[in-house]
DNA sequence: TGCGTATATATAGCCTGGCTATATATACTG
DNA sequence: CAGTATATATAGCCAGGCTATATATACGCA
C-alpha cells in the first residue's frame, strides 16, 4: 500500500460514533454492500429491484402499479417495465380494476409466491456461514436494530421529497 | 385492497424472529430499501456503485484495480467502467505501479474526498429527519449492529464463492 | 350531454452499472 | 527466450434507473 487510509474525521470515539451523521452514513454504506453481497451470492438474471418488489406485494397485497411503484421507490415508468418482465414469467398477475378502467391490481401469484421463497432460502443459505457465530445476544440486538430502522425506512417511501421533484 | 398480504411463517414470535435465516432475510430487505432510499434522496447521475468504490478508496487507500474490484464486489470490467468515470470526473488519479507496468494504483483525488464527503453529507441531512427522535439507546443499539454485521459482510466480500464461478 | 382537465399506465429514448468472452500487454519461469 | 500466467481493456449484451410524452379513462361542471 502506498499511503496511509484516508479518513478525515476521527472515529473509534464514543461521541462520534453516536453521531447520527455518521450512523447513517454507515448504515447506508453497510447496506450497500449488503445488497451487492446478496446479488452476487444468488444467481439467475433478477435483479434486486424484482425481489424489491416481490418482497412489497407480499408485504402489502396487491395493489395498483403505481402504488407499487412508490412503495418500492422507483418512477412510475420502471414499474411497468419491471411488472412487464414479472407478468412474462407468471410471477404476478394483473387483475382488472372494477372501478377504473385506466387501472391494474398488481398481485403476486403463487409461483412468485414460491419464487420469493426459494430466493430468500438460498440467500439466507448462502450468508449462514458469515454469521452462524452470532451470540443470542447479537442475533438479538441486531433484531432490535431491525425492528428500529425498518419502520422509518418504510416513512422515508412515503414522507421524504425526492431529489428533482417539484 | 382485494386480499390480505401474504405471509407464510408465523413472525412476530421471538424464536422465529430470532431464527438467522429470518434475520438474513430481514437485513437484506431492509438493506435493499435502505440503498434505494438513498439513491433516491441524493440527486446527480453517480449511482451507488460510484459512491461504494470511492468509500472502498477512502477506507483502504489506494490499489489495484483488480483488487478495488474484488473489494467492491465487481467483476473487473465493470470496475474499468467505473474507474474510467471517476478518472474523467477527476475523482480518483491512475498512478503508475512501479514494479509492475501492467496494473495501475488507483487513488482517491483530493475532489474525490470532498465529494463523497458531500454526498453523505446531503445524505446524512436528508435522512435525519426521520430519525431524529431515536433515543440515546436506540441509537447505541444500532450502533452496535453495525459493529456487528460490518466485519462479517467485510469478510463475505473475499470468502464467499461468487455464484455462477468455478 | 359533452367539453376540459386530471389521472393511470404505456412508450420512447437515454444513461449507469452489471455480466461474460476475449484481446492485449506485461510478467514470470524453465 | 518460449510458453504460460496475470493485469487491465474492449466488445457486446442485459437489467433497471430516469425524463418527457402519449394514450386512455375518469371526473367536474356548464
Amino acid at each position: 500500500m502506498l499511503t496511509e487510509p484516508i479518513s478525515l474525521p476521527v472515529r473509534g470515539d464514543a461521541d462520534v460514533d453516536l453521531d447520527l451523521h455518521f450512523i447513517l452514513s454507515d448504515i447506508v454504506q453497510l447496506s450497500g454492500r449488503v445488497t451487492r453481497l446478496a446479488h452476487r451470492v444468488t444467481q439467475g438474471p433478477e435483479g434486486p429491484a424484482t425481489w424489491r418488489t416481490l418482497a412489497v406485494l407480499q408485504q402489502s397485497g396487491p395493489m395498483r402499479l403505481g402504488e407499487l411503484a412508490a412503495m418500492s421507490q422507483v418512477a412510475q415508468p420502471t414499474m411497468t417495465k419491471i411488472v412487464a418482465g414479472l407478468v412474462e414469467r407468471e410471477w404476478v398477475k394483473r387483475i382488472a380494476d372494477a372501478d377504473d378502467a385506466r387501472a391494474w391490481q398488481i398481485g403476486l401469484s403463487a409461483k412468485g409466491i414460491l419464487k420469493l421463497t426459494e430466493w430468500r432460502a438460498n440467500l439466507a443459505t448462502a450468508l449462514m456461514p458469515l454469521f452462524e457465530d452470532l451470540t443470542e445476544d447479537d442475533r438479538r440486538t441486531v433484531r432490535t436494530a431491525i425492528d428500529i430502522l425498518r419502520p422509518r425506512i418504510d416513512l422515508g417511501t412515503t414522507a421524504i421529497p425526492v431529489a428533482g421533484k417539484d
